[in-house]
DNA sequence: TACTGTGAAGCTATTCACAGCG
DNA sequence: CGCTGTGAATAGCTTCACAGTA
C-alpha cells in the first residue's frame, strides 16, 4: 500500500508529539493577555529551543511574521485545528478502579476537544454506580454503548490481563485510537493508533538516571562532597 | 572487543526507555515457567522487532547464547541491575487529589524497585487522612519529610499552578528525579531528571492521528459526506 | 543448524547559521 | 534592525544482512 503523500504534507511524529505543549503554552500566554510572542519566548514557556520550535511550526505553514513573531490567538487556533480539536471527540473509559475513576474526574477533557461519554466496568459492584456525574455501564454492553455513542477514543484502565480483550472488542466496533494505561503491550491491526502510559516504566527510567549519576559521580570524583 | 564491565558504556536514551518493557516481558515469561527465549520471541512479547531488541541488549553486554537465545531469569536480573532496581528507592507523592490517590494505591511500586514513603498535600482537609495505609503529611513539612525519609524520587500530582514551587523545594533538598503529572513544563537545574506524564497530551496526539486518517480518507474517497 | 552480536546503510530528528522579509 | 523560515550539517536511531559461534 502506497499512500501517496505528494499533496498532503507529512508532519513528523516528533513534531506532533510537541504540538500539545505548544498549544498549552499559547493558552497560558493568552490568559495572561499576551498577544504576540517570538519563537524565543514561546520556546522558553514550552520548554524547547527556539530553532526547534520554528522548525516544528514551519511544518504547519507560515503563521509567523518576520521581525515580529507569532500572534498568540491565531497560532493557538491553527494548532488546535491541526490536532483536530475543533470538534469534540467522544471518549469511553473502560475499567473504573482507582486510576479509571481519577481519569473520569479529570478536568482536562472539557474544552480541550474531548468529552467522556461512557464509563464501563466488569464488576457488578461498580456497574450502576455514579462516577463523575455518569452511570457506569457494564462491559458486557461494550459494543452497543461504543457504537451508540460514536466513541472515537477508548481509554483502557483495566488490569493487564483484561486489556487485550477489551482492546480487541473496541477495535472490532470501529475504535481506531486507544490510550492504554494497563502495563502490557497491545496488539492492534494496521491503522489503529495506540499510546501507552505507564507509571512503572517512567519510574524505572528515572531510576536508571539516578543509578547512572551515582556511578558517574563515583568514577569522576570519588570524594566529591556537596557544600552546604 | 571492549566488553569489559569497567569500561563505561553509554546506553542510548531510546534503549533505556525500552528496558522496562523488556523487563516486564521477561517477568511475564518467568511466571509462565519459560526458561529461555530467542530475540524473536521476546521481541514479540515486548512489542519490538528482533533486531532492535538484540541491538538494545548488546549495549548491556553479551548475555545471550548464539544458537540458543537468552536465559530469562538471568537477563531479567541484568536489566534490573542496569536500571538500578536492585535497591528500593524511596518515593514521595505530592498532591493527593484524584490522581495522587490513584498513584498512592498503585500496586506496581511494590517489588519493582520503589517504595512510597511519604504523601504530602496542602489541603488541611486532606492532611492527616489515611490513604493507602499511610497518613498524609503537610506540604509545609516537605523539606523535613523528604530529607528524613531519604526520598530519591518526587512525584508531583498537584495542580499546574503549584507544580514549579513544589519541584523547586524538592530539588533544593536533593531530589534529582521528578515525575510530573501536572500539565506544565518544569524548569530544573542541570543534573535533575524530569519526566512528564500528561493525559491531555496523549489524547491530543491520538486526536491528530484520527484527524489525519479522516483527511486521508476524504482524499481517497471524495464522495464521502458528513450529514449536518 | 539456529541463533546472537554487530558493522554498515538508511532514515529521522536536531542544531546550526544565515538568507530573506517585514 | 529583529525575527522567521529553511537549506545544510550534524547527531541519533532503526533496519539490514551476515559473520561468527555454541
Amino acid at each position: 500500500m502506497t499512500a501517496d503523500p505528494a499533496t498532503r504534507r507529512e508532519i513528523p511524529d516528533a513534531t506532533v508529539a510537541r504540538l500539545p505543549d505548544y498549544l498549552r503554552a499559547l493558552t497560558d500566554l493568552a490568559e495572561r493577555g499576551v498577544a504576540s510572542v517570538s519563537s524565543e519566548e514561546l520556546g522558553t514557556v514550552a520548554g524547547v529551543r527556539s530553532a526547534k520550535l520554528r522548525k516544528d511550526l514551519s511544518h504547519l505553514g507560515s503563521y509567523g511574521v518576520r521581525g515580529v513573531g507569532y500572534e498568540v490567538e491565531m497560532l493557538a487556533h491553527e494548532i488546535s485545528r491541526e490536532l483536530g480539536l475543533t470538534q469534540d471527540r467522544p471518549v469511553a473509559i473502560v475499567g473504573l478502579g482507582n486510576l479509571g475513576r481519577a481519569l473520569a474526574a479529570y478536568p482536562g477533557f472539557v474544552g480541550r476537544g474531548f468529552r467522556v461519554v461512557a464509563l464501563l466496568d466488569r464488576d457488578r459492584q461498580v456497574v450502576g454506580q455514579e462516577i463523575a456525574g455518569m452511570i457506569v455501564g457494564s462491559v458486557d454492553d461494550l459494543e452497543q454503548i461504543v457504537t451508540g455513542n460514536a466513541v472515537a477514543i477508548g481509554v483502557i484502565a483495566t488490569p493487564a490481563a483484561s486489556a487485550q480483550g477489551v482492546c480487541d472488542r473496541l477495535v472490532a466496533v470501529g475504535v481506531r485510537s486507544v490510550l492504554n494505561f494497563a502495563p502490557c503491550v497491545l496488539s492492534v491491526p494496521e491503522g489503529v493508533a495506540v499510546r501507552k502510559v505507564d507509571l512503572a516504566t517512567e519510574l524505572q527510567i528515572l531510576a536508571f538516571h539516578e543509578q547512572r549519576d551515582v556511578l558517574a559521580a563515583r568514577e569522576c570524583a570519588p570524594r566529591l562532597e556537596v557544600a552546604p
